[in-house]
DNA sequence: GTATAGGGGAACGTACGATTCCGTTCTACG
DNA sequence: CGTAGAACGGAATCGTACGTTCCCCTATAC
């Protein structure tokens, strides 16, 4: 089953894939970063999105789906209510959900559908939130609004590659966690911590 | 005490402030900002710096002896270890110092003292970190590189004007403080979180 | 009154990047 | 086989944004 038809299908993934790659790294790359990471041509981008901003408004599109995904399924957890919270964080974390919503709002005029969806994931979070305060497993002093920050400093994180970003994200996450648990207490923290050479090579040119 | 003179004294003031608060909150922003937000032309900038790239040398070098001077007064503190380690934490966020640097470098090519002046900063928190480690007041497991990246994480957070932006950095840097400190235990969390329309303000476009 | 430092801001030159266009390849089908 | 056309690759086009330079004006200093 090979043949024209095939290849354009497998685009469509290899194209999408790409650039949220691209452009969770660098929410002002140019759009000939993401055909040459997708390995085709510009027109095979211009073939599926009248324009830039047509493309990352699908691909903010589908961030705000996936968030909206991951809060129902947590939503739908009926363990240990602070695991259930825990597991919620974690998802959206590695779902980098974050880079592709906010941080591409606002490089793009937003539709009208974007608009609803994000006021859905919003309720769904603090419906998600509410119950872990009400279970008395989060502090009660931090509200929805203030996890949504949290996953955006989160977000902000970018050290060496994906792997280790994640990785690192994730040990940040864990010690945020230590913060918004009741009862207070410290639990290991995952990962190893940046190492002098991750940090230096930012100062580096040519990133 | 009036005359060109004097203007001129004033301007290299106001050129500096100018240049700190735009390239802070727009690592990427045109030269021209910085002169139309200072009042002045920009061959007032030019007068004082041969490039961009050397007044941005000029603010990044500002920006760690700062660092290390803030650094240099939580060493003298004898007070109580941790009220010393939160001064510490408290006066780099306020002190912007993470946007001064990091946001900084890698957008030009670093001189020689820069990278003296890092190593001698990164030197001095070591010893700030490992006092408190060594007085039981922080927790063992998080290494200075890892407060390095906390400092990151909140500069991150750009949310209304100036102020709010402050007010919010200090709020998640308190929470950071809760899952830092030994013994472990919640602390008020200063300000308020952010507001529906703090956050709704960032998917309207042109901030 | 004149030389000159200090400045304002228009003009220049360049690089970058979205979009368009043209020629090519591969299928499907007569 | 021969040809229409979908799907591409990638060079050419067209703006625009921005660093830097230049020209001319103003207000001191002498």
């Amino acid at each position: 089953m090979s043949g024209r038809k095939a290849q354009a299908a497998r685009n469509d993934e290899l194209i999408l894939r790409a650039a949220r790659a691209v452009f969770t790294a660098d929410p002002g790359a140019p759009i000939a970063a993401v055909a040459e990471r997708a390995g085709v041509g510009i027109s095979a981008l211009y073939r599926r999105y009248p324009s830039k901003e047509a493309l990352l408004q699908k691909l903010c599109g589908d961030g705000l789906k996936l968030y909206i995904e991951i809060t129902e399924r947590a939503l739908a957890d009926d363990g240990d209510p602070w695991e259930a919270f825990a597991g919620y964080l974690r998802g959206i974390v590695d779902g980098d959900t974050s880079s592709l919503t906010i941080k591409l709002a606002g490089t793009f005029t937003p539709t009208e559908e974007l608009g609803r969806d994000s006021a859905r994931a919003s309720e769904l979070a603090t419906e998600v939130h509410h119950r872990a305060v009400a279970a008395g497993v989060l502090r009660p002093d931090v509200t929805p609004a203030d996890i949504a920050l949290l996953f955006e400093q989160l977000a902000s994180i970018k050290l060496g590659g994906e792997e280790r970003t994640s990785e690192l994200r994730h040990r940040y996450l864990a010690l945020a966690m230590d913060a918004l648990r009741v009862p207070p207490g410290h639990r290991e923290l995952p990962s190893h911590p940046p190492t002098d050479e991750d940090l230096s090579a930012r100062w580096r040119p040519a990133s």
